[in-house]
Parts: structure tokens; sequence; C-alpha cells
DNA sequence: ATCTATTTGTTGTTTTAAACAACAAGTATC
DNA sequence: GATACTTGTTGTTTAAAACAACAAATAGAT
């Protein structure tokens, strides 16, 4: 009945326990706003200027930090060091898709080292997406800088993941189910692998580093060829759920349709604003983001404009209710919604609110993300980079 | 660009915010599971034997806690001393309703001390409302033990409340737009008077000490004659978003219906799942839930149960969203919607995980709420308590 | 060019609170 | 009644943040 377990809510904090927090929260800072001021550390952290010079100097011990001396001081008094993330310190992140598989080495100060996308045969199993990454990473490894470390592997699946093992439940456009993906990958590269959901892992991107930064209630919604993807940042902290499911915004039923999803639901938010039907009207096969951006602001189609008013109306509703829901401050819209957003963006705002709560709805702002192509890059390395932020001093890097 | 406030979440450690923090710990520990021994608290919080003794010392000289030989030991070795939560801290809670206001002292501990429902006009003011809300809590405090303090009031609301200050925006039942409820009965009693969304409250009080305890991830729905209202909580905390609306969850949209719900949103699960369209089958003008619920058991009536079949559905769709959405632990359902799930388990379970992603809802459980009538008496009372769980030594109480 | 005010880094000392260690107290089992 | 075991108590140690004093580096005033 009672908690056994002794929960992490209940933990109570020893000295050392403050030391480690005190080290993640100095480098968690560093990570987040690159290149800052020690004497900015001091203010933000509301620690002692000498406590702030033990910290940094302690994770610059450990080559997770660097300090140099300001190029052009700043103001009156001793100019303050610049304090910044090692250069030297990689993730990769690997992001399989249905005909290619994107890997790249992203630097703790936020560099991406090196970026591949490979294109593959269509259909990889598992298997295949496994030995190819592996390979990639392999051969990226080799042309590091020596002396580089290496944190681990992020890989962002467009899928449903298990976050306690890193197993994928079920990937709906690559057709996988129940892969070991995590375990299978870290065995074939010596280096530990983390997994999450795509969306997800956009959702952390854009709130540490694009649309929504320093921003602790955000809504998001990404789209691609695949269906819908979400992502909630509340009180700061990206939801999760109990097992690491949380966050299927596509999947949100708004509608009494019978149109289905890419996974079977009637009715729902990615079954009403679907690319494939955008793509059909303009009569392509294949289209990237901005070729499809570019028939939709220039079309003249009545049956074209058509659709794309009701794919408004259709996010329109699907926010109304995230925004019931979480009482964002933002909603960050990516992949192809951005350019429904501005095709109709007057519609979209208008009809969002008119099914939102006034109280909820009044300072939401829709925004488009900021991040474009290093959006799953970014997101990935965000996962072993965690681990390494959450615990700097005893966090065993790699070498290269 | 760059955050210039000092974000809570990149806050340093000091020594003294370490000490605050495992005062917090072992009194919310206390709080949450009632009486319990020192040796517990010690195992739970991993803090050393020596410390959790000192902790609870001061948590005692400060009149908080209260410890005591154990009556019956309970096994090998020294019997550990029992703690708990003092009998003589008391919050208040306030719930007004359309026609009757309930204000209750709850004590630290948990017990209820006194509670009192008095009938009111129909359609009150929000002047009205304090005003009597001001002279039971009044009447109230004469009748407590001598030697009692008090931390605040809670108000419970049913309706949207800007956390920051207090202010009801609006409560679609009562009738009440911006009216700056918590200052004005924070005036009248000389007391903090915090306030909060009725739903959320009682998500909060069943989290902690009900249906959903030590469960991190939860959502709740209740619902009563003014509609469906809701809450959740992720990753162990109550989800509040930007401004504190967060978690309207009766007014998601799951369907193309022109329906209306009480604040005039189509196709919502409010607009659907309906109290008063159960009442109307069954001719009855008003009914506690026990009465309807007796009803529902019991009716033979074709085109009572296809209406109850319908509404399952509809409560079916809703959840499998919020599953979609959350990845929940547990679902829990209050009011009427007891009912409903007792009418047809079966039904509602089946279509709630074939409207759901099969790796969200395969271990979703959902459950009655366990705190009946007192729901939001210990909901409301939980705002003003936290704030003291927040800061143990420094929180000012007032004298009865 | 020099002086002063200002800000920040550095170094050595103090303080706080948790951990630790040793012992006493109380219980259950043999 | 002896022994093992667990917990409370007390005095000591230790870790780390705060503090204080001073040195260093800048901008602006004289």
């Amino acid at each position: 009945m009672s908690a056994d377990k002794p929960l992490p809510a209940h933990k109570g904090q020893s000295g050392e326990s403050v030391r480690q927090h005190n080290l993640s929260t100095v480098l968690r800072l560093v990570h987040l706003q690159g290149t800052i001021l020690r004497s900015k550390i001091t203010a933000t952290t509301g620690l002692n200027r000498s406590t702030v010079s033990d910290l940094v100097a302690e994770l610059s011990e450990l080559g997770i930090l660097v300090e140099k001396e300001t190029a052009a001081p700043t103001g009156v008094g001793r100019p303050s060091l610049a304090v910044s993330a090692a250069d030297n310190i990689v993730a990769f992140s690997v992001n399989p898709e249905i005909d290619a598989t994107t890997v790249a080495a992203v630097a703790l100060s936020g560099r991406v080292v090196s970026k591949e996308r490979r294109l593959m045969r269509s259909h990889p199993t598992a298997q295949d997406s496994i030995a190819v990454s592996a390979e990639m990473i392999d051969s990226m490894r080799k042309q590091l800088e020596p002396g580089t470390r290496i944190v681990g592997v992020g890989v962002s699946v467009p899928g449903q993941v298990r976050s306690s093992d890193g197993v994928i439940r079920f990937a709906p456009q690559l057709g996988w189910v129940e892969q070991a993906f995590a375990a299978s990958l870290s065995q074939s590269t010596g280096l530990p692998v983390y997994l999450a959901n795509d969306a997800s892992l956009g959702c952390v991107a854009e709130s540490r580093f694009g649309a929504a930064k320093d921003i602790n209630d955000a809504v998001f919604l990404f789209a691609g060829s695949g269906g819908i993807g979400g992502g909630v940042i509340s009180n700061g902290r990206n939801i999760t759920g109990a097992a690491g499911y949380a966050g299927e915004l596509g999947h949100i039923r708004i509608s009494s349709s019978k149109q289905l999803d890419y996974s079977g639901f009637s009715g729902t938010l990615e079954a009403l604003v679907r690319r494939n039907d955008l793509l059909d009207i303009f009569r392509l096969y294949v289209a990237t983001d901005e070729e499809l951006d570019a028939e939709i602001r220039s079309t003249e189609s009545t049956k074209a404009r058509k659709l794309l008013e009701q794919q408004v109306s259709s996010l329109a509703d699907g926010i109304s209710t995230l925004v019931n829901i979480f009482n964002p401050e933002v909603v960050v819209l990516g992949g192809f919604l951005t350019s429904l957003f501005d095709f109709a963006p007057d519609q979209l705002i208008a009809e969002m609110k008119q099914g939102a709560l006034a109280a909820a709805s009044e300072r939401v702002v829709i925004r488009k993300g900021a991040l474009g192509s290093n959006l799953l890059v970014l997101g990935a390395a965000e996962l072993p980079f965690e681990a390494l932020l959450e615990a700097p001093s005893s966090f065993r890097l790699t070498d290269a």
C-alpha cells in the first residue's frame, strides 16, 4: 500500500548531492546558453563567486568546460572570464527514416561537427538500420579530432519507444515491432545508446535552443510524411508519461470523420491533416517540404485552397484542444504545418481561439520551429548529453 | 534574448537551502503517509539516522510534528518512534457552489476537524459568497481547540482561476467573471487565501491520498452538474500550465457533433457526456449522484440504455485521446462518471483501448475516485498546506 | 598620466549541516 | 539470561558553500 520503494520525490539531500546538483546546474547553464561570462553564472545561479569559481574549475579539470579571457571587455571592472562547453566532447545522433539514415556528431558546445545522410533501399529492417548506423558512427568516429571524447548515441525514432530499455514498440512507417534497438546498437558500437520518439526530441530541441527557448510551457506539433508527432514542455520539463509514450498528439481525436490516420485511428488530427492529401491535389508524387510550401503559396486552384482551408480548420481544432489541456505560452509548428500556418495565419488563430477557453488562449502565440534540418540532430544528441549533465563528475566518457 | 531573470531551474543550492529541502521532505513525507516510524523516514529519505533525528526535532520544536513512543513494538531491536503531523494545525477549505457553500477545517494530519454546508439562494454573487465564506470561517475559527494555529484558506472554484493572483477569470455555472476572490476573502479573514480550479484540486487530493496514491502519471476526470473537469499528474506533479488554466479536460473536442457544452463549445467531451441528459431520460429534475447511480444500475429502458452506451462511448473516446497524450498509469473517474464506468466497464475499456495506441494503453487502469465527499475538502486544504510544506521553518502560522 | 570607483578573480578562513562512529536502549529469539 | 539486532543519542569529523580580505583589470574623472 504505502511506498516501500524510496520514491525519488522523497529523497533527502546530502552534502555530496548538493555538489552534484551545483556542478550539474553550472554545466547545464553553459550548455544551454552557449559561451557565458563567469559573472553571469554567479548571478543566475545565486551561488557565491568563489563557489562558482571552484565549480567551474572542477568542470574544467574534467575537460568538460573551458575558460578563456574575454576578447573585448564588457564594461567597468575586472573583465570576467568566458566559460564555454568543450568542443571536443561529442554525442552521435542517429535518425532512421524509411528511405535514409542520418548520422551526425554534435559537440557539447552545440556545434554540429559532422553530418551524413545515407540513402537506403526502402523498408530497411531494424537490423539493417542498426548495421548501417553502426558503420556510419564508426567511420565518423575515426575522423574526429584526436583527444575527442564521446558521450554516447541518441536515436530519434519515428514511433513509440519504451524509455526504460530503449525498445522500439511500434514504428508504423518503418514497419518495425518490438525491436531492441538500443541494446543492439550499443553492442555494435560499444557506446551507451539512448532512444526516444522523434517528435519528443524535436520538442526538446526547440525548447532548449529554438523557438521555445526559456519558455516553461509549450506544445509542439511536427508533421512529416509519416504523420503528425508532438511533444509537450510543461513547467519546463518534457512530458514523457509512465513508460515514455506520452506526446502522441497526432492521434488526438477531434472529429467524427471516418478518415483514418497512419495508425488506423479515425477522426484524429493526423487523419485530417495529411501531407499526402496535399501532394495528391498538387499532383506531386514526392516533394520536399520546400517544394510543397512553394505550391501552397502559389496555388490558385479553388479545390486546393478548399482542402488547405479544411486542414487549417482541423489543425485549429487540434490546437484548441491542446490549449485547453495545457495552457501553453507557445505552440510551435514544424514540417508542412508551417506552410499551413503561413497559408492562413488569421484563420488558424481565429478558429483556435474560438475553440479554446478565452483564459487559456488569450496569450498563446503560434510560432514556427527555428531549427530547420538540425532539429532532430540536436534533439537526439540531447539524450546522451542529458546523462552527462545529470552527473558531470561521475559520467564515464569514451575515447574516440 | 538570453535569460536575464534568474530562472528557478538554474538556481544553485546553498547549505541553508539543503536544510530547507530536507525539512520539507520529511514534513511532506509525514503529511502524505500519515503517522510513520522515524526509522522509515530514515529509509525512504536516504538521510542519516542522526540527521533525521535532528530534522524531526526541529519540526517538533516548531510544533509541526509530534513524536510518540510506539504502542506496540514492530519487531526485533529498539522500537522506533512514531512521527505524526500536528493535529492542531489547520487549513480552511472553501467550496462555493451554485446553491450552497461548503467550508471545512482540515488538520495537517489529514483529519477533517469540522465541516459545514450552508444552502444559499441561487446564483449568489462573488461578494455574497465571500461574505458567507468569511462568516463561516470566523465562526468555525472560534470553535477550534485553544492553541490551534491556522495555515490559511484554500478555495476550490468551479471555473478558471489565474494562479498568480487568485483572480477567478470565469466561472460559468456561477456566472462570475473577473472576480478578485482571493484578495477579497483574505481581506475579510486576515488569512492568506489560495485559489485553484476544483477539478485540479480533486486531482491533487486523489493523487496524494486517494485512488492514485504513489502514482506518478495519472489523469483525472470529474463530472458534476456543472460539467466535466479534469486534472493531470505528470511525473508526480500537477500540470498547471503557464497561468494556471491547464487541465480543462472537459473541453477537449472529440466529435463533429453540434451538441454544445456548458461553455458553448461543440463536440467536446462535456457536450456529449451530460448529466442533465441522463436526468431528463429518467424524468428527474434534481438528483444526487447516489440517486442517479441507482437509476442507472436498475434501468431496463432501452432508450436510457442506449443513451448510456453513447455516453460510455464518448467517454472512451475522450480517455483514448488523453491516454495518447499522457500515457498515464491510472485514469481516475469521479462524480457520475463512476456510474457510467460501472454500467459498462468492459465496453469502456474495450473502446478506450481501440482508440488509443497499444503501447500507451496496455497498462492503463481505469479506477474510481476514493475520497467521496471529502474530495474537494482535502484538495483545497492542500493549497495552504503546500505553502507550509514548501518552507516549514519560515512559514508564518496564524493563531486561531 | 594618474587617481578613483567598480567589478571580478583569488586565496585563506569560517560556518553549516550532513555523515560518521561509538555507545546506550530496548526488543525478540534461543 | 545471553545474544543478536535495530534504533535512538551524543560527540566528532568532513565536505562544501559562504564569507572576508585582497589583488587584478577596466572605465572614467582629474
